[in-house]
RNA sequence: GCCGCGAUGGCGGAAUUGGUAGACGCGCACGACUCAAAAUCGUGUACCUCUGGUGUGUGGGUUCGAUUCCCACUCGCGGCACCA
């Protein structure tokens, strides 16, 4: 007989779990606060789950299961990211259909996942595969296109010619195809780009309003790489023609060449007749030379003179032109001055040509003798001051770039500009296994034209031959019937885009999905309140200036007034009261766009006004706004203004139950934003950018309540296999769970997950790990057997209560490895007990429950309840058990551990430092020494100096 | 090169604001049960030249006291990279 019957037990629990229903949400109606915890659905390969999936799985799961213990209305959903080329490749090399293979898969996922016990609510299981859901994707796509930020580019693209597929920027790897490793290749190719760069200033500067892991912050700025800096147009000596240089650093006197690219439009122009042969053999060599080699690290500079000279505007110098393949297309304009004497490059580069260098920035020591030297080149950022530089000699270098600019735009030589290193996004893939594209091409209509959204979803059609073709065409163009069709506008013949959509496209807006996932209006209802009927940017000028004109006149009539916005900060959505007549205070227009985003579940209700609404003119006016139908009166547009003091408290308390109540209807304006998302480090930066993109669209749209989706970011380490290698089929290093959940049972695997290390960081995989938390397991569960009805002393209640308040505090700082250490020592203590007092007893599988909860609910439904633990109250921390009336002190002598003894905790300080002092063995160090001073720091020890 | 993260027993790892380093678990040793083994349970387990001393990657510093704070390094992991 086993001690512990795991799979009796799980099966009892899983069946019970599916049958009530146990985990399906509730909506707003509730009342109950909501908690939206997410992880990244997983693409559904044929490989089924391995070990590295449900630890991300199980810490939200151990999350979501305190927090619906802790009363919480909770929606954790799960679904498939199932379109991709793994499936579409699989399905090609076997015969078989895409869709029937992505079935199977799901199928064995779920399977594997439901045996795991999450608490998924499974009625809201998606797939972005499915017609009903990719319809949104297209609409999506289709909002996108008519606002003008999806385009076709002719633009070399990454093409890789094992996967005949083209790539995103972002799926090359130092020059191979992040997936199979082959070297890719340039080709031209018609693509359907997204326009993102024009919201990379927004993707960066809300990052201050969300609370990301550092790594994934630093992550996404570094990949929006935001550069400040000036485009100084240079004029070209003997010619009209101008050249333009980008520059964060302007130290111009120091400015002794300029350096295009060898793809430079202007390369041609620029040559002069004599330097026309080299600068060709030059530029053919460049053409010639694979990505790799251009970029080696070690590579010596290399370039050629053009023949042609610019004039320096500030020393009137004319300064040769160069061309060299250091400088590249892609950055700035494609263009630089050299700058030798502060800029390694050009510093490299001005020696191996022998071009002067002119030092302008001398370090803070005032050297400025080793020219030569290349340690001696000022970097950007550097702390300095201005030589050799007429008017800006002495000015502090930070300075003088500032004032290097003003002068520059002043004199009209140059502009002031920001530049991204984000890109454009790729968006066509001429594979089968996609969302299609809802577009036809219609010649007399002048070319792309939107299918109407009433024909949504248009379906990807049946082929039975999908392999990718080699010209560089979807297998969709192989279809004749299907290509072959009319155009919306005009009924003319058109034909139908062929390509679809990546990767990347279901899993930027899933998480809306799991809000309504059976809703077939997700976002074409009526969403009054979001809906602009002008353009957000001038609606916002419009807002922003009327605020002003409020606020000048309360500061006019010396009234005291106040702003109100509810601000995410570091995931929190917090009320932050500006006091407006403090002249310190400003709010910075940014606040005030995300302020958009505040209507809250907890806070101050903000109605965004209709277009013509008016601004109140003081604090006694009440507006009116109509809202799903209802007139509401409006206590805010956006913000509050008035004397909070004098208003009517339960007035406004009414008011906003009646909004949120109208606002929480819409299920998405209820769950958003998701209050806790985690995933992979290899998905912080592209994933979390296009997600953090489209729900930004969408928000401006109307269609998102919230500007930013994820409030908390987090992210697990790898789970790797023994050798410290990554888990891959190739390797045939994958441990699969199946095999460990059936030896040793769910509850034992996800403790162990949770156990084995921090979960931040990579951990490696050790079975024999598994048998310690196994027994832990067997060892509560035997614990049932010594419950009585003896009471619990106060040395036990103090364990109990320091034991919640541990697992409690490391389940939220995602500490879980020591919640279960701190299971383990709960157990062992109650082990040692020859009778177990009921209460410690049931706490202990109250709190066991996040982490072994199909065992919890046995445990729990042997002491008598009849209903699930999963809803059984958390524990609450008493305060005064946190302390105990005895105190072990520690004795140093000399900052050397000498000693210890027990004493009432209220001892006073004096007679904690005379039993100190008498402790037998601590005499002796003393060395009959009167000590020159005992600190005594209450509660922990006392140290004794001679 | 730049940015971020990390380094603690044989191993995975603990240690609120500086306050008894090594919790918890694995492994190992010994013991109990067993004809025996497995499983299970119990005890012990940082190191050393052991009345004491040394120990949290290295070298300094601040402090009565440093894994924790400061300075300078070394190594490892991750990201970006001729970004102007």
């Amino acid at each position: 007989m086993q001690l512990y019957d795991f799979r009796a037990i799980e099966e009892k629990w899983q069946q019970y779990w599916r049958d009530n229903n146990t985990f399906q949400v509730e909506d707003a109606s509730s009342g109950k606060p909501k908690f939206f915890a997410l992880i990244e659905f997983p693409y559904p390969s044929g490989a089924g789950l391995h070990v590295g999936h449900p630890r991300s799985y199980t810490a939200l799961d151990v999350v979501v299961r305190k927090r619906r213990m802790q009363g919480y209305n909770v929606l954790y959903p799960m679904g498939w990211d199932a379109f991709g080329l793994p499936t579409e490749n699989y399905a090609i090399k076997t015969g078989r259909q895409p869709a029937d293979v992505t079935a199977e898969n799901e199928a064995n996922f779920r399977r594997q996942l439901q045996a795991l016990g999450f608490s998924f609510d499974w009625s809201r299981e998606i797939d972005t595969t499915d017609p009903k859901y990719y319809k949104w994707t297209q609409w999506i796509f289709l909002q996108l296109f008519k606002k003008g930020l999806a385009y076709k580019a002719n633009i070399p693209i990454n093409w890789c010619p094992k996967d005949k597929i083209g790539l995103a920027n972002e799926e090359v790897v130092d020059g191979a195809c992040e997936r199979c490793g082959t070297a890719v290749e340039k080709r031209d190719k018609e693509q359907w780009m997204l326009a993102i760069t024009k919201y990379a200033d927004r993707l960066l500067a809300d990052l201050d309003t969300v609370d990301y892991i550092p790594a994934a912050r630093v992550q996404q700025t570094n990949w929006i790489g935001k550069s400040e800096g000036i485009i100084i147009e240079y004029e070209v000596v003997g010619s009209d023609a101008k050249l333009a240089c980008f520059t964060t650093t302007p130290v111009n006197f120091g400015a002794t060449f300029v350096v295009i690219s060898p793809e430079h439009p202007e390369v041609a122009m620029l040559t002069t007749a004599e330097h026309r042969e080299g600068v060709a053999q030059y530029v053919d060599a460049y053409k010639r030379k694979k990505s790799e080699d251009r970029f080696a690290d070690d590579k010596e500079k290399s370039g050629v003179f053009t023949g042609s000279y610019v004039k320096n505007h500030v020393t009137g110098e004319s300064i040769p032109v160069w061309v060299a393949d250091f400088v590249l297309m892609t950055v700035g304009t494609g263009a630089v001055q050299g700058c030798p004497g502060h800029d390694m490059r050009d510093f490299e580069f001005a020696i191996k040509y022998g071009l002067p260098i002119r030092r302008v920035v001398v370090g803070e020591d005032g050297d400025t003798s080793a020219i030569e030297r290349p340690e001696q080149v000022v970097e950007k950022g550097a702390k300095g001051v201005m030589i050799n530089s007429d008017f800006l000699n002495g000015v502090e270098f930070a300075d003088a770039m500032d004032k290097t600019m003003d002068y520059f735009e002043e004199k009209g030589w140059g502009k002031r500009t920001v530049q991204y290193k984000l890109r454009d996004w790729v968006f066509s893939r001429q594979r089968y296994w996609g969302e299609p594209i809802p577009l036809v091409h219609c010649e007399p209509c002048g070319g792309w034209v939107a299918l109407p959204e009433e024909q949504l979803p248009l379906t990807l059609p049946h082929v039975e031959k999908y392999q990718p073709t080699d010209t560089g065409e979807s297998p969709l163009s192989t279809l004749t019937d299907w290509v072959k069709t009319t155009c919306p506008q005009c009924g003319g013949p058109a034909r139908r885009e062929t390509d679809t959509m990546p990767n990347w496209a279901g899993s930027s807006w899933y998480f809306l999905r799991y809000c309504a996932p059976e809703d077939d209006a997700m976002f074409t209802r009526a969403h009054a309140w979001t809906r602009p009927a002008i353009e957000l940017v001038d609606k916002d000028k419009q807002i922003w200036d009327a605020y002003l004109e409020t606020r000048a006149r309360f500061d006019a009539a010396g009234i005291e007034h106040w702003v109100c916005g509810t601000l995410a900060i570091n995931g929190l959505n917090r009320s932050v009261w500006m006091h407006m007549n403090d002249a310190d205070v400003v709010v910075r227009r940014e606040d005030f766009e995300r302020a958009r985003a505040l209507v809250t579940n907890s806070e101050l209700v903000h109605i965004i006004p209709s277009v013509g609404d008016a601004l109140p003119t003081d604090y006694e006016q009440v507006h009116r706004c109509t809202l799903y139908g209802t007139t509401f009166r409006m206590i805010s547009p956006r913000w509050h203004v008035g004397h909070y003091a004098t208003r009517n408290k339960n007035e406004m308390d009414a008011l906003k139950r009646e909004f949120l109540a109208a606002y929480q209807a819409e299920p998405v304006n209820y769950w958003m934003g998701v209050d806790w998302y985690n995933g992979g480090m290899e998905h912080t930066v592209l994933h979390l950018l296009y997600s953090r993109f489209w729900n930004k669209f969408l928000f401006d749209i109307g269609a998102s309540p919230v500007c930013e989706p994820y409030n908390r970011r987090t992210s697990h380490g790898l789970i790797l296999a023994k050798g410290g290698e990554k888990m891959s089929k190739s390797k045939g290093n994958v441990v699969n769970p199946d095999d460990l959940v059936a030896q040793y049972g769910a509850d034992t695997f996800r403790a162990y997950e949770m156990f084995m290390g921090p979960f931040d960081q990579h951990a490696q995989w050790d079975t024999d790990g598994l048998i310690g938390v196994h027994r832990f397991l067997t060892k509560f569960t035997l614990l049932s057997e010594k419950v009585s009805d003896a009471v619990a002393d106060r040395d036990l209640l103090v364990l109990m209560h320091q034991t919640i308040k541990r697992v409690g505090d490391a389940i939220e700082g995602m500490r879980f490895n020591t919640a279960v250490a701190a299971l383990m020592e709960y157990t062992n203590a109650l082990n040692a007990l020859s009778a177990v007092p009921m209460e410690a007893y049931r706490v202990g599988v109250q709190l066991l429950a996040p982490y072994a909860p199909h065992l919890a609910e046995e445990l729990w439904s042997a002491l008598g309840n009849t209903t699930s633990v999963a809803y059984a109250a958390w524990p609450t921390v008493d305060e005064q058990y946190l302390v105990r009336d005895e105190v072990t002190y520690a004795v140093q002598v000399s900052g050397k551990l000498r000693a210890s003894f027990v004493i009432a905790r209220e001892a006073d300080e004096a007679t904690v430092r005379e039993a100190a002092l008498t402790q037998p063995g601590v005499e002796k160090w003393l060395e009959g020494k009167t000590p020159t001073k005992v600190i005594v720091i209450k509660g922990k020890m006392v140290s004794i100096v001679l």
